[in-house]
Parts: C-alpha cells; sequence; structure tokens
RNA sequence: AGGGGCGUAGCCAAGUCGGUAAGGCAACGGACUUUGACUCCGUCAUGCGUUGGUUCGAGUCCAGCCGCCCCUGCCA
C-alpha cells in the first residue's frame, strides 16, 4: 500500500501499545481492526477512526483489518459496504488479504454459544422485549431474573437448535447471558446474545433466522482475528465489562484483545450521526451521500478535499478521552495547505464586469506566459489569451471606495495579472445606474516580464472576452449557519444554511476545457476548485473546496 | 439518583519520576507581495473546573464540591 505519511503523534492509545510491547503482553504483535456497520456511508468522523486504526498498525509494523459488522440485516446492505471499501481505500489504506464480515463467524458464534448454554452461561428467555425491559430495572434499582433464567441446560440447548431451525416466530424468544440482574451496569443485567429476524441478509441470504447481537458477536469477531487493541468510540465503555465477559468466560482466548476507547470527532458547522445525516439525504435537503456539502468521504472527495488533507487533518485533532467540537477552519485550513504547493492556478471571473482597453488595437490579440503556481515552478506556465476586450470580478471595481481599496476606481490604476497596468477613464452606466462597463487605457510599458518597474497597489485577475469559456461554478458554503446545529429545540432539519449552495455562471480562461473530473486548480484571489463529474466539455462545472484567506473581507466588517 | 467517563487559552491538544504550562487552528499586530493568497516576524494561560490539604515546590499527590457526557434497543 500506498504508506501515509501520519502526523499522528504519540496519545494514550499509543502509551498502552508501547507498555503492552514492553511488557511482551501480546508478543509485540499489535493488530487493530477498522469495523463499520455497512448500514450507511462513511463519514470524517470515520476517518478519525480509520487514520487511527490503519495508523497505528502502520506505526507500530502490525496490521489493521477491515471488518463489517454485519449482524443486523434489517439494516445492512451491500451498497454501503462498496462504498466503505471504496472509501477507505480512497484515503489510501490497504488491508491487503484482510478482508472479514462478523457473519464469516456465524457458524462458530452459534456453537460458541452452545458452550456457552453447556456451561451454564447463557439460557434461552422466553419473555417479550417489553417485559425484559420491565425485569431490567432501573439506574438506581437492581433488575429481576428472569423465570426462565435456571432452565435446565438441555432444554435451553434443544430450545436454541428450534430458535435457529426457526420454529418460533420473530421475538419469541432469545438466547440471553447468565451474569448478573443486580449490576449498577445496565449491560451486565442478563445481556441478550442473540434474536430471532427473519431478515433476508446481504451475505448469507436466508441461511439463518437467528442473529447474533453487537456486544456478543463484536468481541469474539476480534478474539477470532487476533485483534490486540480494539479501538472504538467512549459510548461503548459502558459496555467493556461484557466485552470482557464474552472473551474470558469459556477462558479459549488469552490474551484478551484490550478493548480502549475514544472521543469521536465532532465539527463545528454540521452534523455527523448517520442518522442526521441520512434524514438530510431522505428529505431532500441535500442531494446525495455525496452531495459536497456533505461530511461524508464521498461528500468531502466530490467537493475536491484530497485524501492527504484528511489524512492530515485526522493527525491534527489528536486523540483523547474528552468530548469535544473540533473548529471546521481546521479542516479548512488542512486543505489548502495541501493544495497550495499543488494546485495550477487559473483565471475564474465569477462576477464579470465587461473592460474595454481603448487605447488597445481593436483586432489584437496577445498570448501572455503566466507562471501556473508561484509556489512551485517546476509547474511551468501557461499561454493565455490577452486583447481588447476584458471581463474583470465586478467587485474588483468601486465608484465610491471605501479607504485602502486597493482595486480598480474612476481615474485609478490596477494591474492585471500577468498582464499590464491599467486605467479607468470612463464609467458606463445602464438606465438603471448600474455600472455595466469601464473604459480604460493600458499602459504599454508595463507588460509583466517586460522589467517594468512601476508598481500599483492591486493587481486584479481577468479573462479576455474572445476567449472567455462559460462554466458553472459552485459556491459551498457550511450546511448550517451556526456553528452548532442540534442547538436548541428547532428541528435541524429547518436549519440548512440556504446559502450554502450558491451556482454562478461564471466565465474562466480557455486553459480549463482540459480540466478533468477531479482536477484541482487555485482560482486565484478566490479559493481552490475541483472540476465535478456533472463537467461537460460544452460547459464545466467547478465546486468551490474552500475560499481563500481574504483578510479584506475581515477589513470591511 | 446507581454505574462508567471527562474537565489545561476562543477551538483541538501535549504535559510518563511533583521542579515552575509544548504544538496546531483561530484571532490580533507588522514585513513582503504582479493572488488583500502564500511566506516571514511578533502578540495571545502568573494560569490548568473549584475549594481545601500534603510539600521547599502541585496541572501532576490526597479529600471534598461543581459542571458536562454515556448507560434502562431483541441497534451498532
Amino acid at each position: 500500500m500506498s504508506t501515509p505519511e501520519h502526523h499522528i503523534s504519540g496519545n494514550f492509545i499509543h502509551d498502552i501499545i508501547d507498555k503492552d510491547n514492553a511488557s511482551g503482553k501480546y508478543g509485540q504483535r499489535v493488530h487493530t481492526r477498522f469495523p463499520p456497520e455497512p448500514n450507511g456511508y462513511l463519514h470524517i468522523g470515520h476517518a478519525k477512526s480509520i487514520c487511527l486504526n490503519f495508523g497505528t498498525a502502520l506505526k507500530y509494523g502490525g496490521k489493521c483489518n477491515l471488518r463489517f459488522d454485519d449482524t443486523n440485516p434489517s439494516k445492512e446492505e451491500t451498497e454501503y459496504v462498496e462504498s466503505i471499501m471504496e472509501d477507505v481505500r480512497w484515503l489510501g489504506f490497504d488491508w491487503d488479504d484482510r478482508l472479514f464480515y462478523a457473519s464469516d463467524y456465524f457458524d462458530k458464534l452459534y456453537d460458541y454459544a452452545c458452550d456457552l448454554i453447556l456451561a451454564g452461561k447463557a439460557y434461552v428467555c422466553d419473555l417479550s422485549a417489553e417485559q425484559i425491559r420491565q425485569y431490567r430495572g432501573t439506574l438506581t434499582e437492581p433488575g429481576k431474573e428472569s423465570p426462565y433464567r435456571n432452565r435446565p441446560v438441555a432444554e435451553n440447548l434443544d430450545l436454541f437448535e428450534r430458535m435457529k431451525n426457526g420454529e418460533f416466530p420473530d421475538g419469541a424468544r432469545v438466547l440471553r447471558a447468565k451474569i448478573d440482574m443486580a449490576s449498577p451496569n445496565l449491560n451486565m443485567r442478563d445481556p441478550v446474545l442473540y434474536r430471532i429476524m427473519r431478515a433476508h441478509h446481504h451475505r448469507t441470504g436466508d441461511a439463518w433466522c437467528i442473529y447474533p447481537m453487537y456486544d456478543y458477536a463484536h468481541p469474539l469477531s476480534d478474539a477470532y482475528e487476533g485483534i490486540t487493541h480494539s479501538i472504538c468510540t467512549l459510548e461503548f465503555e459502558a459496555h467493556r465489562p461484557l466485552y470482557d465477559w464474552c472473551v474470558d468466560i469459556l477462558g479459549e482466548f488469552k490474551p484478551r484483545p484490550v478493548q480502549i476507547e475514544f472521543a469521536r470527532l465532532n465539527l463545528t458547522y454540521t452534523v455527523m450521526s448517520k442518522r442526521k445525516l441520512r434524514a438530510l439525504v431522505e428529505n431532500g435537503r441535500v442531494a446525495g451521500w455525496d452531495d459536497p456539502r456533505m461530511p461524508t468521504i464521498s461528500g468531502l472527495r466530490r467537493r475536491g478535499y484530497t485524501p492527504e488533507a484528511i489524512r492530515d487533518f485526522c493527525g491534527r485533532i489528536g486523540v483523547a478521552k474528552a468530548d469535544s467540537v473540533v473548529d471546521y477552519a481546521l479542516l479548512e485550513h488542512c486543505v489548502r495547505e495541501d493544495l497550495g504547493p499543488k494546485a495550477p492556478r487559473l483565471m475564474a471571473v465569477l462576477r464579470p464586469l465587461k473592460v474595454v482597453l481603448t487605447n488597445y488595437p481593436e483586432d489584437k490579440i496577445e498570448a501572455l506566459t503566466i507562471e501556473n503556481n508561484p509556489e512551485d515552478e517546476t509547474l511551468g506556465t501557461r499561454s493565455v489569451p490577452f486583447g481588447r476586450v476584458l471581463h474583470i470580478e465586478q467587485e474588483d471595481f468601486m465608484e465610491n471606495p471605501p479607504p485602502k481599496y486597493f482595486r480598480l476606481t474612476p481615474g485609478g490604476e490596477v494591474r492585471l495579472k500577468g498582464a499590464y497596468i491599467i486605467k479607468c477613464e470612463e464609467v458606463v452606466k445602464d438606465a438603471d445606474g448600474n455600472v455595466v462597463e469601464l473604459r480604460c487605457t493600458y499602459d504599454p510599458e508595463t507588460k509583466s516580464g517586460s522589467g517594468s518597474t512601476r508598481k500599483v497597489k492591486g493587481t486584479v485577475h481577468w479573462v479576455a472576452d474572445a476567449y472567455a469559456l462559460p462554466c458553472e461554478v459552485r459556491l459551498y458554503d457550511h450546511l448550517f449557519p451556526t456553528e452548532d446545529p442540534e442547538a436548541g429545540d428547532e428541528d435541524f432539519l429547518s436549519r440548512v444554511n440556504p446559502d450554502s449552495l450558491v451556482a454562478l455562471a461564471a466565465l474562466i480562461e480557455p486553459f480549463a476545457v482540459n480540466a478533468k473530473s477531479g482536477d484541482r486548480f487555485q482560482f486565484i484571489r478566490h479559493g481552490y476548485f475541483s472540476a465535478d463529474p456533472d463537467s461537460t466539455f460544452e460547459k464545466p462545472v467547478f465546486n468551490r473546496i474552500v475560499g481563500l484567506k481574504d483578510s479584506w473581507a475581515k477589513i470591511q466588517k
């Protein structure tokens, strides 16, 4: 695999591994796994987990498995397993031949359950779901033991087999662990291990009508695969005693893999739970899981984010146990930093204002040479046509400019990037008083690269009218207008930022015809953009990945 | 309330034997600039939830208090 350059510095999980390696607990072996449930698309929070698990294996010369936690066929689909594999690969990680499914272990898990019954550690319970809930007790009161708790082993074995054989309707009985109904940890009050559920499984089809629960299948899957460090998120902390129970109870797996919990990623201006992301998709608030505004891996990819930037981000946010919300600006910083030296520059005018150079010959066209990236001259130069009629950005001209405005003003001068210094001689307006055209003169002595020493304060980008390529530019902004979209009681769906997508008919320099879907550029003075798959030869479409930092916008406030 | 966790700057986060608070993002000054970008320089915790205690010395040890998160799915 390509070895991602990781910024994972030390964290408490690596400290634990260092100690285990020092004591020889796992014989210097480090084996992690990334265990998604294939019931939705991966998001940037999963990227944190992927980078942690695969990155940790890389750091210690160990291995990381990809394992689908597919124990609930009513929610899982192959569409999701495919997208998950694509996303993990795109992020730059490789599971080699270690692609597993919890469903690979259905037979072993069933046998293990029978052993549990034989050992008197599990029983078939006929209580209804509602009754089980009542028997469970509350946070402060102990639960009551099920009347089926002391069923004879032989009867349990028989009933469990008949559950498997489909002799009972869905929900009629469950297999439960026999632990402690008085435990202060509710997860230990005889948790359900198997339920009857007639659902078509994406891999095992209709072979089974009983399916294991996560709390049972997960620790054993880890044990079967020889996982040493089983990393998961904080909400599973209270499940750890059950994890340990499942692995230890029959004494088969030593040393036991250790479950370690860390805080999941939260980001400002967006939501992260699969449930909420799904709601956005299903309610049509976004165009799909890969809508460029979504914090999904597929959304970020379509937006134009690079795997390098996402990995860098995951390395910078750290790994700890405190609940936290990371500033979205850090993610944006990471793409800018990645793309700055890599992305070729292009000039695009998003809101065109016509400029006519009155002293420039009518039919003359010059081919100007402009560097592709001032941060890296090895990226070379390109030829950009220049002529008498041009377009500049509307916001680069002001009739009554505020102080410190460095752009074009009546009678003022500005440099056209890579071309000449021009002076605004006349402002043409329409009947409503809108500025529709600027009549300017250019100074032939100031051609870029000619050695001219004349300086002006402002430089502005432009496109030549005769060669301008019409394109669509999609300007994306935060999915939600506030840092914490979940705050308050108003439904978060109704809070989607109405300006999160603004599509503009723009003009771009002709070099852009070469852009292929996924190509990334910096549109000078605007930001980083990538060609969207919607692009056609007739009309390229560009997504704004992120804007450039804009200190002028701050001054204006 | 029972159990399990967590509290270091606006945000994230180092801080391993107690020895006098890393780094990044953001922000704010300034230099440079044919991208108001990039880059560079500088500023940004006498303070580590809080109150006491131990100690020559406490973010680190002890006790109490406060706040926040998770757990009562036949979800993961």
